[in-house]
RNA sequence: CGGGGUGUAGCGUAGCCCGGUUAUCGCGCAUGGUUUGGGACCAUGAGACCGCAGGUUCGAAUCCUGCCACCCCGACCA
């Protein structure tokens, strides 16, 4: 197969659909807009998945699951919600097929479902249907509930994990006593992610809150953390929403509080998908194929062998393997490629394609020396390494790499987040440069939107942390309070 | 849903406009040999109902009709 990578510079859209396919994390499936995930792609999935639940576990959180079908009648119980998810659905309409007239199979119009199920586009209402009969006093609350599934969402348009038909992804849904305690949960898992996002993904983000065009169907408030791609477009990655009682209202979850008064049950939905791994690609990705972070690459290390005769491989198979065990005791994980039928160049590309932390050459020249060839990916540099304490300097690079890369995409970040004081400004920076313009903002619905038509870039978040300070937008020139964050986005 | 494109071996492709031996080439695969410090080379070999269904023709990968699927761009979208 040809391995060569579109460079980001001629293609970013096609590099990264390269870089996918190439690096073998995924490819597209017989069906429209739904993706295989590989074994390698599955399995920086699954250390993010294992990281995740450990952190969703240590904040008191227990996992549960809740069918794939719900009844069509759930979705228009909140309004808001089965507006913003109605058009993108798949329906279950029939449970059964027979042979057909052609020798072919058919849908048996006499297994017609009374009501028609849908494939889950997110579970609020069949996991609210359920806390239903979970709650009845305040001491069954708060339900700190988290589920890992996939659910589909008839996308008209799809990117390979950017955007699929059909996703993985977990989502939380807890249920409390308060308003305060729901909003204080639905900001501890923004921070969850933020601290996920950043020292796993080694992604910078911004934390948030979404204007009210932008919010989740059926939330009162969404968080969401906010990264940049390295063709200056935001992408989303991740969202936590405090949903007011509207579902429980809409269920009729109540609860007998202490006073012996019912009440509505607050509620919080929170969650992350497979997208993470597009963020992953785009993020630190480069001409030469994936850069993982070692805090979630499968393979932090790989060794690879150089010889010239089996007997010399055998010799060198011996060294190897102390040194993986070696580095396996400090917890690193290494992957020792003796295959044969591959020379050590197609190896030393592969492994860079693939985005491998670090990478040992061992020769037998190298064993004479008592010492090592180690290259890292991210910067390229190859330096030659004493075996001695060969495995805790090993360790100390993984660490130095994961910051590296953290600080290179912050750098970037920084300079590619702009303040824009006029409609020029505002303008000349989205077309030229791409990136994260803060500006100044009227407040309205109706500016947000004309200013996506304007330009297709639209108000990404309200940072948790902007500053107070007096200005006018720059649409309107009515005056505001603080800056927003605009991009384009994915 | 609009616009564009593609469909030939596991993958990438030539051939199609202008119908005519046994469908081209590369990668990969198998076997043997030489190799191995940045994507090795030689030899031999296997592998294809040319997306599907009709039609035209002595003859269709090629022309005609219909269908299907996927990809890309846009609109849409937590």
């Amino acid at each position: 197969m040809n391995k060569e990578v579109t460079s980001r510079s001629k293609d970013y859209a096609q590099w990264y659909n390269d870089l996918v396919v190439k690096a073998d994390l995924a490819d597209h499936s017989a069906v429209r807009g739904c993706m295989v995930i590989k074994p390698y792609g599955f399995a920086i999935w699954e250390r993010m998945q294992a990281v995740l639940d450990k952190m969703f576990k240590d904040t008191g959180h227990v996992n549960a699951y809740f069918p794939l079908l719900i009844p069509k009648s759930f979705f228009s119980k909140e309004a808001s919600h089965v507006e913003g998810f109605a058009k993108e659905c798949a329906v279950v309409t029939h449970y059964r097929l027979r042979n057909g007239a052609d020798g072919g199979i058919e849908v048996d119009p006499e297994a017609k479902l009374e009501e028609e199920l849908i494939i889950r586009p997110t579970s609020e209402t069949i996991i609210w249907n359920t806390y239903k009969t979970w709650v009845q006093s305040y001491r069954d609350l708060p339900i700190l509930v988290n589920q890992w599934a996939n659910v589909v969402r008839w996308e008209m348009r799809t990117r390979l994990f950017l955007r699929t038909a059909e996703f993985l992804w977990q989502e939380g849904h807890t249920a409390h006593a308060t308003k305060e305690e729901a909003i204080t949960e639905t900001e501890k898992m923004l921070g969850v992610y933020a601290d996920f996002a950043e020292n796993w993904l080694a992604l910078p983000v911004i934390k948030g809150v979404k204007t009210a065009n932008e919010r989740f169907a059926g939330a009162l408030d969404t968080y969401c953390i906010e990264a940049l791609m390295q063709d200056g477009k935001a992408l989303q990655a991740g969202t936590s929403h405090f949903l007011g009682q509207n579902f429980a209202k809409a269920f009729d979850v109540k609860f007998t509080n202490k006073e012996g008064k019912h009440d509505f049950v607050w509620a919080t939905s929170w969650g992350v998908s497979t997208r993470l791994m597009g963020a992953l690609v785009m993020a630190h990705g480069d001409d030469r194929g994936l850069v993982l972070p070692p805090n979630l690459a499968p393979n932090q290390v790989v060794i690879v062998p150089i010889y010239k005769s089996l007997e010399e491989l055998e010799k060198i198979s011996v060294v190897a393997k102390e040194i993986k065990a070696k580095l396996n005791s400090l917890d690193i994980r290494v992957h020792f490629d003796d295959r044969d039928n591959q020379r050590p160049g197609w190896k030393f590309a592969e492994y860079e394609l693939k985005g491998v932390p670090v990478r040992i050459a061992i020769g037998s020249r190298d064993i004479e020396n008592n010492s090592v060839e180690v290259a890292r990916r991210d910067s390229g540099e190859k330096m030659a390494i004493p075996m001695d304490n060969l495995a805790t300097t090993v360790q100390k690079l993984l660490w130095d790499i994961q910051d590296s890369i953290f600080n290179k995409a912050l750098n970037y970040r920084n300079e590619n987040t702009r303040e824009a004081n006029s409609w020029d400004e505002f303008e000349s920076i989205l077309n030229d440069k791409g990136g994260f313009v803060s500006a100044h903002w009227d407040g309205t619905v109706e500016t947000a939107d004309k200013i996506k038509d304007k330009t297709k870039a639209t108000i990404r978040c309200i940072p948790l942390d902007a500053k107070k300070e007096n200005g006018t937008c720059i649409l309107s020139g009515k005056p505001s309070e603080q800056r927003v964050l605009f991009a384009k986005a994915y």
